[in-house]
DNA sequence: AAAGGTTCCGAAAAGGTTTTCGTTATTTTT
DNA sequence: AAAAATAACGAAAACCTTTTCGGAACCTTT
């Protein structure tokens, strides 16, 4: 039983295409045992309308593009479930492609999709692209009118919608309550540092030393570059240094330093205290278990989804936003409590 | 600047729509001069042939479709990323949904997919769909002719290509191996209580016991329930048991088992060994390590991929196949070696 | 009986593209 | 100079659907 068209069934019953469509979609201009006929042999031959010629027909295609760098990072997991969460609910279907963190392969696939395949995009920077700085293949969809919205990962040239995460202000938030706990040498642990993430998460970190008087000191800040080995950076940052916490900029980096202050027989958080950032899977299980800054994936994938599908069906133009998704801070065991009764906080 | 169109570019050289194509194809019909400036003018407005005009003419989207049930889940976020991977080498893009372990959802997409939009599809049923036993939204694609392949859940009334693991050998060869350390009294906690792939691993679990000699006891299979305290269930098994080894068949279910054993202040593997299964990410990380049964999702992904491209491509009718993919037990330190020389293993 | 209304169906356009087949006009061959 | 070949372009079909409009037949109203 091949593939069935209203030409099929117009032939069957020897009438018009447009007399079988009508009939099928019951409308009133078609008499009623005529209708009732060709409705018959179409649920029995499963006929279902050709959903690509109604998309060229109605220049609408409920699709929306989602290009994320890396779906094994739980982090982009979790946006990814928001986006498809949302977009399913308003009736749209997601194309989903994953850049591999490779410049090429966005470039390629925005090229793709840009082609009336979807009606906007949702879209992460690969590493390799933030890297080179090249965005003109985004800059080329806003030219053709495709809605775009950037997440996490956006960049400043490229003028549309974007959510990213307050990172200066997780940056702040979580420096100040280890402070707060009696903490005074903060050090910070990333693997992530040529993005702006990264950068603004120390800045927010610079100012909450600031505003408590502690003064900043460089070599408390450790870039871990891909084939370094993360337990001699911890054991020449631990040395003569008198650190009293850490702060990760991933959660993977966040266990292994748990793991390497375990070795070493270091008490967590007696001695030093660990805070990571990205709420994983991870850091719950571990033990003891990694106190940790939660930036609500999921939410944002909603939140990227709604602005899009927006920004779709609404006519006219409204002036792009940047949202500011705001994290939080899941105490759990590897930081001390707040000493005394801290109400600002 | 308003999306362009063959028509468009015509009006404003005057000439056909053919023409223009041909030019933009760079047709040997078409005179040198014309063809240079159409190109030109093409790539000045960014001109792209419509994606759904050209799935409409050629019959072919050249896309596939992907439900997967849970994409948080380690496991099918490795698949899914296959899936991507090899789809896309392949010139295939991936419109994916999520079934969110719902009937109805899953029954919807295969609907929604299933008129056109995709070429084939790539499934894993949802847990409420095993439950009901209903595939028949299933039944309906392969009468409809669209290519299916279903992966790790999958239902032995739809005929297609499968592609699942091996878990029965999973359970023979983990239970093999703790019998090989010295284990005797080895219970299976279990999360998955109504899944094909659960009574599989139990049954590969009894045939290892029948080989060595070691009698099958009901009461060391614990099933967990959704809302069931893990803790209890442990506490009640150890009970009197002289229980060695532990095979939980989730990994957070194996790291819970961890935890709850050491702050009973159970030394392992010295008194009781651990195996998990699916080797996610939290196994490597916990100490000790967890000994696990990695099913090589990304692995069944690809194959998946490749399969379903197959069958879309090739002419012809070939035989179902269902291809077991074997699983790899990955030893970390939860497990005692193994005792002696084994030179079978 | 004439005018108007209703019922039921078909023709055709529109959406964008490729491709086959004409149709000219020019050039080459005999 | 006539015939044949080539070059350069256009018309139209095909993919599948919805929708607008038009038309014929019948029915109702004055």
């Amino acid at each position: 039983m091949k593939k069935i068209a209203l030409k099929d069934i117009a032939a069957n019953f020897g009438v018009s295409i447009s007399t079988v469509s009508k009939a099928v979609n019951d409308s009133h201009e078609i008499s009623k045992e005529l209708k009732e006929k060709i409705q018959k042999y179409a649920k029995e031959h499963h006929y279902r309308p050709n959903h690509v010629a109604l998309s060229l027909l109605k220049k609408s295609t409920k699709t929306i593009g989602v290009i994320v760098p890396n779906i094994l990072n739980y982090f982009f997991t979790q946006v990814f479930y928001g986006i498809e969460k949302t977009a399913n609910s308003r009736g749209y279907s997601i194309i989903s492609c994953i850049s591999d963190e490779s410049y090429l392969k966005e470039l390629k696939t925005v090229e793709l999709l840009s082609t009336g395949t979807v009606e906007g995009l949702i879209l992460s920077l690969s590493e390799e692209t933030q890297a080179k700085g090249n965005v003109e293949h985004l800059q080329n969809l806003i030219e053709n009118q495709i809605p775009l919205v950037m997440f996490d990962r956006v960049s400043e040239e490229v003028d549309c919608d974007k959510v990213v995460v307050d990172d200066f202000e997780a940056g702040y938030k979580t420096t100040k309550h280890l402070l707060k706990t009696g903490c005074k040498r903060i050090a910070i642990v990333s693997a992530i540092y040529n993005s702006s993430v990264g950068k603004l998460r120390v800045d927010g970190y610079k100012k909450a030393l600031k505003e408590n008087g502690v003064e900043y000191d460089e070599r408390l800040i450790v870039e871990v570059r891909k084939n370094d080995d993360l337990q001699l950076l911890i054991s020449l940052l631990l040395d003569n240094k008198e650190i009293d916490a850490i702060i990760a900029l991933d959660e993977i980096t966040a266990v292994d330093t748990l793991n390497i202050l375990k070795s070493k027989e270091i008490e967590v958080p007696k001695e030093i205290s660990i805070v990571g950032f990205t709420n994983g899977r991870l850091s719950k299980y571990v033990s003891p278990a990694l106190t940790m800054v939660s930036q609500h994936g999921q939410y944002i994938g909603e939140q990227a989804a709604n602005i899009l599908i927006d920004r779709i069906e609404k006519e006219g133009d409204m002036p792009y936003t940047t949202k500011l998704v705001k994290t939080s801070l899941i105490e759990r065991d590897s930081t001390k409590k707040i000493l005394g009764n801290s109400s600002s906080y």
